[in-house]
DNA sequence: TGTACATCAGTGAACGCGCGTTCACTGATGTAC
DNA sequence: TGTACATCAGTGAACGCGCGTTCACTGATGTAC
């Protein structure tokens, strides 16, 4: 296979890119991308500044690639969260856990999106939404699955979807805040989110009533 | 009153600083306020740049004062959306109106509001968080006030609290994103609002089953 | 396998530019008497 | 009311610095034969 195509060097330059990517998300853990510069990036991955070049068109691009990778690896953890365990009550004590590991195993995307879905930046903003969007279609897909739906109409379906996409992100940020605020406040942010996910769960039942 | 003590030399420093405020808003339109340059704001308002520091420390410093108009202006429409109406239905209805009305009437301090709420300005974001506590304490106290919270634990009601509050600043939040999305979108916004409010209703009712 | 040419990731010098900050200043407003 | 001095919001020149971008280049990797 040492002829097939371009191969170490195509490899060498996907870990460039990598590098790159990985400097930028930690320093975006204290600005936003608005204000992060090309020059900063190369010179964290020891570079040449006009190397940047060779991977993005400039920052705003770098972001957008950063949003892709930061939701394809929460796009697992969703899944991880649905199909988890049995009981209501269970399920929202399993979808908790994964969000708070999945805060711990990624904490720099986790920051990134909740920054930038909201950010300085068009179309990081707008590569955020769309992402969140599939997500949410998703989530509704995966509801609609479930007994619990029966008689439900797409558009409350997509709703109540929403809802336990916003509370992921939401939840996900508070265990980033929390784990600056010391010990008892990841546990506090859980509780906390349980008892919001229980609220959903008892208007969910009662939806139809 | 004219020798009353600093008078007219007082009333214009104060009308420059709410003008470098007012173009600041304009600027983060566009950016985080983590990008926002002090010439910037000064040549926007046609003045030497210098004069910046006759007001602000920095662009930090001006955020943090923006964090306090912009969630001054908030607690009047709290305050409305809970007082208003009657019925459940009708709370929903004006609650959704309310936000709606603000955002149109103060577009550009809902913006930075959200956008900072998670941005890369260390003590703008503490300001906003705090500014959002204070918030979601006050609603908890007018929630506690309500029949309806009953046998409700200090905990729980701090919970719902934080679940309209949060549900406030995302409604609004999206309402912005809606006025680009061309008409209809805002209209869909208000639906999607709803919607969620009855969702928190229904578990509200049923939370002491 | 060996050779000759093509590709292309990364380099290094150079550019013009806007930035934040300092400093001594000006002149209108405020204050004391 | 008038005068002499103090305050202080806003000015304008100057500074050193890092920025994004251009360009011609180098040398390792890839390809054709």
């Amino acid at each position: 296979m040492s002829h097939s195509h371009g191969g170490v060097r195509q490899e060498r330059k996907q870990k460039t890119r990598q590098a790159l990517m990985d400097a930028a998300l930690r320093l975006l853990e204290d600005q936003g991308l608005s204000s992060l510069g090309l020059r900063e990036v190369t010179r964290a991955v020891d570079m040449a500044p006009t190397a940047f070049y060779r991977h993005f068109r400039d920052t705003a691009d770098l972001g957008v690639a950063l949003v892709g990778q930061a939701l394809g690896e929460l796009h697992g953890m969703v899944l991880d969260a649905l199909a988890d365990t049995v009981s209501a009550e269970e399920r929202i004590d399993g979808a908790v856990e994964v969000i708070a590991r999945h805060v711990r195993a990624y904490p720099a995307h986790v920051r990134f999106i909740a920054r930038e879905r909201h950010g300085g930046v068009r179309l990081v903003r707008e590569a955020i939404a769309a992402e969140l969007r599939r997500f949410g279609d998703e989530v509704a897909s995966a509801l609609a699955a479930q007994p619990a739906s029966e008689g439900w109409s797409e558009e409350d379906l997509g709703m109540l979807a929403g809802v336990y996409v916003d509370h992921m992100v939401m939840t996900a940020s508070a265990f980033l805040d929390a784990t600056r605020e010391g010990p008892g406040a990841p546990e506090r942010v859980a509780s906390e989110a349980r008892r919001r996910l229980r609220l959903i769960s008892l208007g969910r039942r009662h939806w139809l009533d």
